[in-house]
RNA sequence: GGCGCUAUGGUCAAGUGGUUAAGACGUCGGCUUCUCAGGCCGAAAUCGAGGGUUCGACUCCCUCUAGCGCUACCA
């Protein structure tokens, strides 16, 4: 590619990043970046009724946390600003376009109102005919038309401006992921609006004005576009412009209902705020959106940014939708999590706080030892930061009950043996003892007393920490202060076995 | 309904006329002799269906079916 590649984000601002959307904005990040191109954010606003006052600000902020950067964006303005389609409006940026279209009789003014466009739908539904728009000054001359509009003005009625699509026409295009593709003028509905009764240009005109204002060279977007495309065709076509290349990527769809991800689905978190809030990594975030719908040539899963920016190739996008498959995510999430566990010891100590195990004085204080309980605890085994809280609130910030299974253990002929050479092992150890000093006592008890398995280990789990599974015992050992836990056994030895 | 797109295991997918049809997630089984987690080993697909083309089709063609998307003064 040797033009100058220019791509976009373009998001409206009605909510929080949606999984979706942030796949639209890797991706296209990383055609950017891979072709060493601009990569520009836009903003489109042009439905102030959807607008959502953070949503910019949120979606922004999420985008940068993922990782990506970007070149020009409403705070960092290049030199096709402004970057707001509502500020492009205001600054009367569409008009002349608008202008130019109904003075050039490719566009008119339109004063139906919605009762009156819903009764004609209605009627085509009814009489089995695809919706279409009806054109309702066919045969007029100029002259008549422009006496038409008088007329509704008078009656103080807003018109909106539609453009005259030219039926006869098929528009295609080679699509970058999907290949060739036609679709017929005919088939978008009719003489479609360009600029709303407010004075706000529709999506679809906004779009093609921007991107060839942008110089925008390349449009990825999702798959949903895809009737869009020649309604943009049109307006590029009308305004004599060039025409960026499209790509659609496939959808990524609910698992359960095989729909388009919908912001209504309650079902599935589907906004990466929520994952960062449960302690997903971007990294791992970025890693699995980026193996949505792309394959890389080899056999590895475990890719950053930079990594597949170098092996971007669009030609390997997917022709069809994915699945959102939470339980990949997961486990890539907890590869990352493996892989950088020193880069996220504070994010994890920090769930301690959040759960009320640990003061933030003590976080900071005591960061080194609760670093040893949460590598004990085991990051291995968690997909996300917020569930390192189960793991390790018991026994190293709470006890639980001994149950009847446990007394049992505790109280057999066996496991009082065992607790009384345990007691006086682990009394006769250092303060500083080590997991293998632990591990070779137990042994010690194992030959002395000739009790192996759960017979032996049990017991000793219950008088020190009240539990019958969990990490290692002696690497927990290591970890837990030895006053507590004599406290823990004295009591466990008063309750149960005297 | 119309138009468009898609179709390899539960999921993500590699594969571009000849392969034992990769790999990963998940699932199931075994091992790792205290448990959990982890790790290791192993198991599971008549490539949506039916026709062609071909010596030979997951791969090419046709038909069908199914799914998804769009069908706004939303973006």
């Amino acid at each position: 590619m040797t033009e100058d590649i220019r791509v976009r984000y373009a998001p409206s601002p009605t909510g929080h990043l949606h999984i979706g959307n942030a796949r639209t904005a890797i991706f296209n990040w990383l055609f950017a970046r891979h072709y060493n191109g601009k990569f520009i954010i836009r903003i489109e606003d042009t439905d102030s009724a959807r607008n959502i006052a953070d949503g910019e600000k949120s979606q922004l902020e999420n985008l940068a946390w993922l990782g990506l950067d970007w070149d020009e964006s409403p705070e960092k303005p290049g030199e096709y600003g402004p970057y707001r389609q509502s500020e492009r409006n205001e600054q009367g940026i569409y008009q002349p376009f608008i202008d130019k279209l109904l003075t050039e009789g490719l566009a008119y003014k339109s004063y139906k109102t919605s009762e009156q466009l819903a009764s004609e739908r209605e009627a085509q539904q009814a009489a089995k005919q695809a919706p279409h728009y009806v054109y309702e000054y066919e045969g007029l001359t100029r002259e008549e038309r422009e006496a038409k509009y008088a007329e509704f003005e008078a009656k103080g009625l807003k018109p909106v401006v539609r453009f005259r699509v030219p039926e006869e026409k098929t528009y295609a295009w080679d699509d970058i992921v999907k290949g060739h593709i036609e679709i017929g003028a005919k088939e978008v509905g009719g003489d479609w609006v360009i600029q709303k009764a407010d004075g706000m240009p529709t999506y679809n005109f906004a779009v093609v004005v921007d991107d060839h204002m942008m110089k925008i060279s390349h449009v990825l977007r999702g798959d949903d576009h895809v009737s869009n495309t020649p309604k943009q065709m049109m307006i590029f076509e009308a305004l004599g412009w060039d025409i960026p290349q499209f790509g659609h990527m496939a959808l990524i769809i609910n698992g359960e209902t095989g729909k388009k991800l919908s912001k209504r689905d309650e079902n599935v978190l589907q906004f990466v705020e929520q994952y960062k809030a449960l302690g997903y990594q971007p990294q791992a975030m970025v890693n699995f959106i980026g193996l949505l719908g792309w394959s890389p040539k080899g056999e590895d899963e475990i890719f950053s940014l930079e990594e597949f920016k170098q092996m971007f190739d669009e030609t390997r996008l997917s022709k069809a939708n994915a699945k959102f498959d939470q339980k990949k995510l997961e486990w890539i999430n907890n590869q990352w999590m493996r892989r950088d566990l020193e880069e996220i010891m504070p994010q994890l100590i920090q769930e301690l706080v959040t759960a009320n195990l640990v003061s933030p004085a003590d976080a900071t204080a005591k960061a080194d030892w609760l670093a040893q309980v949460i590598k004990v605890a085991g990051v291995e085994g968690i997909s996300y930061t917020r569930e390192i809280v189960d793991l390790v609130r018991q026994p190293f910030f709470e006890l639980g009950d001994i149950t009847d299974e446990m007394v049992a253990y505790l109280t057999s002929e066996e496991g009082r043996r065992v607790f009384d050479a345990w007691e006086s092992a682990y009394i006769a150890l250092p303060d500083d003892a080590t997991a293998e000093d632990y591990l070779n006592a137990i042994r010690g008890i194992q030959n002395q007393l000739e009790i192996k398995g759960r017979n032996l280990w049990n017991p000793i789990r219950i008088a020190t920490t009240h539990e019958v599974q969990g990490p290692n015992l002696p690497e927990m050992l290591v970890v837990l202060d030895k006053a507590t836990v004599l406290q823990t056994m004295a009591d466990v030895k008063s309750n149960y076995l005297n």
